[in-house]
DNA sequence: CACAAATGGTTTTTT
DNA sequence: ACCATTTGTG
């Protein structure tokens, strides 16, 4: 420890980070000692402030790196924060405990996993393996599964995990009569059956550590003793566990509290359906007394106009802190913010895109736009339009590179190598490709294996040596466990890499995909196989490389900074910024959600209206709503009105324009038939236009070009769909309105 | 045991 | 309309 730590710092010239701070913004950087919560409106600088504050702790050595403890909810988020301290520092800045609450509880936890009875190579396990583990655990129950959807169950159970509730002490009140009752005792059995496979789900890591630190007051004086200062981002986001868990390390039972800074908008809180609490900020000054509050309110991001929409909106929540959003930059009013009445969805779609085209040539770049949405659902007429019309998008969201089935197969065969004891990585691969084991076979094994105690990987192979299964599948199965066995073997001597590749090769699942006869595919499969390939070389060990996966799932290996406008939900959306924001589907029904609103009542109304708020003030100078008069869900087309959070703008900054249907004659039933048959297979419909019968289908063989992928030949014709072997960016499944025919 | 037909359910999502 | 999963058939 430094001897000068609480000696007056004398600064003869104020410190360069702090110039351009304004007066909140400073208090909160040099508030340091005693328990502070930011309440930070959208756009006021928060992330400034926070690594301001970071440095400037650091800078005035208060405290060390490695006594310093700050926590994000991304991981994305902690990257951020990470790069820009350095920055501020001029220098990488190491030993920080920054991360997300499960990643720092998972390195928590593999100090401490004997505490909880898990070996400190506890494995992590995803989703897809919980809920297949939770089914087999209910297994002997015989429930009817119909009536009792173990999905269900699997997110009661991470509900009772969000609140620290270990089986035992699930009482009448927690209770549910999910699984007719048996809830508490399946989970019971659930966290048992992790334990002897010496894993642990996500929600585990943050119940474990907290398990600890009651049961352990040594482990968690260790780090009352380390950690001087404490900050927490999107703290509005926190749940009941995690609230938990920061009040554990930040109250020493004797003596002062840590430091603890908490940056949050009640405004912005988006998460109660995953057990966020808001309360959580309400309680602050009962938990810490004499914390000290600083609203930081200047916003430096969006216009005036842009402000005033967002914050009329937000006046109508009742359950708020009360915040009010005042522009910081030295602008004019800014653009009225549009709102758009479309005739169908297909029209909105297509709108959107023209005003993208017009942006782009007036010289706005594609990446500064983006198009926010309530559900994911709702990107699909947009692709199309923008396809169509040759603009580059990309979808944020969406499915993530680690949940693609073929990633999963592969990273299944290397925790078979690496760890035969995981018998639910063993149970993903052992008929993969078929080799005559199915279900049944399945069951039998793991049955056997559980009486004897051993690993399903050990119990296969003394049944065949045993001869107890014969024939064909037999001697593949041998040479499965052959193949594990090498690979295990090529692990020590020429790296996780090789063996990887070889794993992959030798037990036929490249083969497998090879020999597939969807061609673009399984091409695309290959490739992804590909990519994981390289991701695993740039980890030092197989085990390094897992434990970031099941940790960081989001796909840094995809993302591409080319200039794309953005489609992504509103949650997707939070903490980004765009010059132009688009916003469709203001309508009842689709936002606010009936879904939603069905299930949570007016608290639920609320949060729909935080997510308004968080859309409006993602844009800097630009932001247009639109809503459809009707739209097409599924296969059907279902008419709807206006949201009512489009009556909640404040009609002085707001424009309405209802453009006059672009397509078919106006309103009938039948130019909607039309529209609908545009853009899906022509046969299925008997309105379906002749122009559109008509029209030649693509040959094999020709040579097609596409606006964006440039030119190709046609390798694969499936009706509409063509699979195209472009010159530039290879294979693509491509709809054949997209394409030209050139030769 | 594997494959094909039928069924049901479809917000938001990180870690 | 579309998907993933379950149920029925060879």
């Amino acid at each position: 420890m430094v001897d000068d730590l609480f000696s007056p710092r004398l600064s003869p010239s104020e410190p360069d980070y702090l110039v351009g701070l304004n007066a909140e913004q400073r208090l909160a950087v040099e508030t340091t000692e005693g328990p502070l919560l930011i309440l930070a409106g959208a756009g006021t600088g928060k992330t400034r402030v926070l690594t301001t504050r970071f440095a400037h702790i650091l800078l005035q050595q208060r405290a060390w790196p490695e006594q310093i403890l700050a926590v994000t909810f991304t991981n994305k988020a902690a990257k951020e924060m990470r790069e820009r301290i350095s920055v501020i520092l001029d220098k990488p800045v190491e030993g920080l405990w920054l991360g997300t609450f499960h990643s720092l509880c998972a390195r928590m936890l593999r100090q401490h996993a004997p505490r909880v009875g898990l070996e400190r190579s506890f494995t992590i396990l995803d989703a897809d393996d919980q809920l297949r583990l939770l089914k087999q655990v209910m297994e002997p129950w015989k429930l009817d599964l119909k009536r009792w959807p173990p999905a269900q169950l699997m997110h009661q159970i991470q509900l009772w995990k969000d609140k620290a509730l270990l089986p035992e002490e699930i009482t009448a009140a927690h209770d549910t009569d999910l699984a007719n009752g048996q809830a508490r005792a399946i989970y019971a059995a659930y966290q048992a059956r992790l334990k002897e496979l010496n894993a642990c789900d996500f929600g585990d890591l943050m119940l474990h550590m907290v398990t600890i630190f009651r049961q352990h007051p040594d482990v968690l004086a260790q780090y009352h003793h380390r950690f001087r200062y404490i900050l927490v981002d999107e703290y509005q986001d926190t749940n009941a566990i995690q609230y938990l868990w920061l009040r554990l390390l930040a109250k020493h039972p004797d003596g002062d509290p840590a430091n603890i800074a908490c940056v949050g908008d009640d405004d912005q809180s988006i998460y109660s359906w995953r057990g966020a609490e808001i309360a959580n900020i309400l309680r602050f000054e009962n938990d810490f007394p004499g914390a000290r509050i600083i609203r930081l309110e200047q916003n430096y991001r969006s216009t005036p106009r842009i402000l005033s929409a967002a914050s009329h909106i937000i006046a109508h929540n009742e359950d708020r802190l009360g915040k009010t959003l005042r522009p910081g930059l030295e602008s004019d009013e800014g653009e009225l913010v549009d709102v758009i009445s479309t005739p169908d969805s297909d029209d909105e779609a297509r709108i959107v895109g023209m005003r993208i085209q017009t942006l782009h040539q007036e010289g706005q770049a594609y990446g500064d736009m983006a198009i926010l949405m309530r559900a994911g659902f709702q990107t699909r007429p947009f692709e199309e339009a923008l396809m169509r019309m040759g603009i580059p998008y990309q979808i944020i969201g969406g499915l993530r590179f680690y949940e693609r089935a073929e990633i999963r197969d592969a990273i299944a065969y290397m925790r078979a190598v690496l760890y035969p004891l995981d018998d639910l990585a063993f149970e993903r691969i052992v008929n993969l490709p078929k080799r005559g084991f199915g279900n049944v076979a399945l069951s039998r094994l793991r049955l056997t294996a559980r009486e004897a105690g051993r690993s399903l990987q050990q119990t296969l192979q003394q049944q065949i040596e045993h001869k107890l299964i014969k024939g064909k599948s037999a001697a593949t199965l041998a040479e499965l466990l052959a193949a594990l066995e090498k690979a295990r073997k090529i692990v020590a001597k020429e790296g996780h890499v090789v063996a990887t590749e070889t794993i992959l090769e030798e037990s036929g699942y490249l083969t497998m995909w090879r020999d597939d006869p969807k061609t673009v595919e399984a091409a695309g499969r290959l490739d992804n196989i590909g990519e994981l390939l390289r991701a695993i070389g740039e980890f030092p060990t197989m085990e390094a490389f897992l434990e970031h996966i099941a940790l960081v799932m989001e796909s840094d290996t995809l993302q591409e900074e080319r200039d794309k406008v953005s489609l992504m939900t509103l949650h997707a959306a939070k903490g980004l910024e765009f010059p132009t924001v688009f916003l469709p589907g203001w309508e009842e029904g689709i936002f606010p959600s009936q879904r939603s609103l069905d299930e949570g009542g007016n608290r639920a109304l609320e949060e729909e209206r935080r997510l308004a708020y968080v859309g409006l003030t993602r844009a800097r100078e630009r932001a247009i709503i639109l809503h459809a008069a009707s739209r097409r869900i599924y296969a059907n087309w279902q008419d709807s009105i206006p949201s009512r959070f489009i009556e909640e703008l404040p009609d002085k900054h707001i424009k309405r324009h209802s453009p006059a249907r672009h397509n078919p004659r106006p309103g009938s039933f039948f130019a909607r038939q039309a529209q609908a048959n545009m853009s899906r297979s022509p046969s299925s419909s008997r309105y379906r236009p002749e122009a559109l019968s008509n029209r030649p289908t693509i040959p094999l063989g020709a040579t097609v070009q596409h606006s964006r992928y440039g030119e190709g030949v046609v390798i694969g014709v499936e009706g509409e769909r063509l699979s195209v072997n472009f010159e530039d960016v290879g294979l693509k499944r491509i709809m054949a309105g997209f394409v030209k025919v050139v030769s």
